[in-house]
RNA sequence: GUGGGUAUAGCUCAGUUGGUUAGAGCGCUAGAUUGUGGCUCUAGAGGUCGUCGGUUCGACUCCGAUUACCCACCCCA
């Protein structure tokens, strides 16, 4: 019986890999430019943080999580999502003593145990920047403006920033009661998941996609009308900060969000080109989560980003990210004399850092050449006996055809030349 | 977790009302006066038709189950 690879999952193959290489690079620069340094957590954790840090109540942890024990009785959780993690580090390892703000990012792989569809995988991947120790809405602000230069970069269009505020816990508190109080007369006329909303989280049923609820809904108290003067002011200064970098948006106020860690700024990046999943980033501010977690009280801002969702508008939008690599000379030959040539010129060749191929099938030098062309070889050569008595052979550029004389000795200055 | 669709060669797909040795294109390999790619031509390799069961003289074709993939809901990146 065939292995096949587990649901939800997918191989990145080597025509696929070089798109992941060019994000990644993407992903680096930028976060150099906006200051962020890498972070690297764990693939798996104790299944406490993410009870702890996501919420309990939420879909993630109470049906998607990929839970197992050790042999050593622990509970451990594959991690389901990126902000987590990375506090749990900053808390274990003091990184709040030292200078403020901590700025960190990550690509890194998650789990959840869903139902796969089209941008939705049980592996997958996410690029997340988090910030720590500063309250100021200028970072919310920065961090939104982070992930889009990001679309920008790698020359993304036709993506929206939406935002909205869910406040603190306070203003939060006494809008969930205006929301009951609202809610209570047309209990009856709420769909049945929206009905435990009401008991466990009225907020989300702003969030709910049936045409029944969101006929209630429409006309529920809006919670950015009712958030402190202090979540106010946090929202307005963010609404500056956006426009004083010419960031357009728009106010969405259903926007919850479904890990219960958020305060106040919320946001998400969507496109309409890559199928129903499509929010490719979404974040938002979590001043509560690393007391939390015990650390001590401090504010926090930051996004996740997914990379597979990112691919995917990529290629959807027929972005081409420059090409696979492939190697500068493919050297081909003729004998057995030529074969030990060839085997000891190669590794010259790569120890000077010229990307190097041979042939090792045996096969003619027309079959070789036919190879080289499929690997996309830049120039190729064939050695025989002729050649190597010579020191010199006529190197072929594919592109043109273009065949020039070149001392074999000096096919290394040839490339390194070429690079300048 | 709920719903819909699909399943034939490495890939994209044909396959007639069930009827003998299951096809094409692309890709792969090898050739087309003996040491040079791309174009063209020729040949070859490659499939227990997702799996299991049923109906039938006979199933790739009909029925059932199962699995996987795709899409949507839910949720989220």
């Amino acid at each position: 019986m065939e292995i096949k690879a587990p649901r939800g999952t997918h191989d990145v193959l080597p025509q696929e890999s070089y798109k992941w290489h060019k994000v990644e690079e993407a992903v680096k620069g930028l976060c150099h430019d906006f200051g962020y340094q890498e972070i690297r957590t764990p693939v798996f954790e104790h299944t406490e943080l993410f009870e702890r840090g996501v919420g309990e109540t939420t879909d993630v942890v109470q049906k998607e999580m990929y839970t197992f024990m050790d042999k050593g009785g622990r509970s451990i959780t594959l991690r389901p999502e990126g902000t987590s993690p990375v506090v749990r580090s900053l808390v274990e390892h003091s990184l709040y003593a030292q200078a403020l703000p901590a700025k960190l990012y990550y690509v890194t792989p998650c789990f959840r145990y869903e139902k796969p569809q089209a941008g939705r995988l049980r592996a997958f991947h996410q690029f997340g920047v988090e910030v720590f120790g500063a309250e100021d809405a200028a970072l919310d602000a920065e961090v939104i403006s982070l992930a889009l230069e990001l679309f920008r970069r790698l020359g993304v269009t036709g993506v929206e920033l939406e935002i909205n505020s869910i406040g603190c816990p306070t203003c939060r508190k006494a809008y969930n009661e205006k929301l009951k109080e609202f809610f209570k007369p047309h209990l009856g006329e709420l769909c049945e998941t929206c009905r435990q909303r009401y008991e466990k989280n009225p907020l989300r049923i702003l969030d709910c996609k049936q045409q029944s609820c969101k006929d209630i809904y429409n006309s529920a108290p809006i919670l950015l009308d009712n958030i402190c003067p202090d979540c106010e002011s946090h929202f307005n200064r963010l609404r500056s900060c956006l426009d004083a970098m010419g960031i357009p948006y728009t106010i969405d106020g259903t926007i919850v969000r479904g890990l219960d860690y958020y305060t106040k700024t919320v946001f998400e990046i969507v496109s309409k080109n890559i199928g129903a999943q499509g929010t490719v980033c979404g974040g938002g501010r979590y001043n509560g989560l690393v007391a939390e977690l015990s650390g001590p009280e401090m504010p926090a801002v930051g996004f996740g980003l997914g990379i597979e969702r990112l691919l995917l508008m990529l290629d959807n939008l027929n972005i081409d990210l420059g090409g696979q690599d492939v190697p500068d000379i493919y050297i081909g030959h003729i004998g057995e004399k030529a074969d030990m040539f060839v085997q000891n010129l190669v590794l010259k060749l790569r120890r000077e850092g010229v990307a190097v191929e041979r042939d090792y099938m045996n096969r003619s030098v027309k079959a070789q050449m036919k190879y080289a062309n499929k690997i996309g070889a830049r120039y190729t050569v064939v050695l025989g006996d002729n050649e190597i008595e010579a020191g010199k052979a006529g190197l072929k550029n594919m592109e043109t055809g273009d065949v020039t004389e070149v001392n074999l000795d000096a096919l290394g200055n040839f490339f390194s030349s070429l690079e300048e």
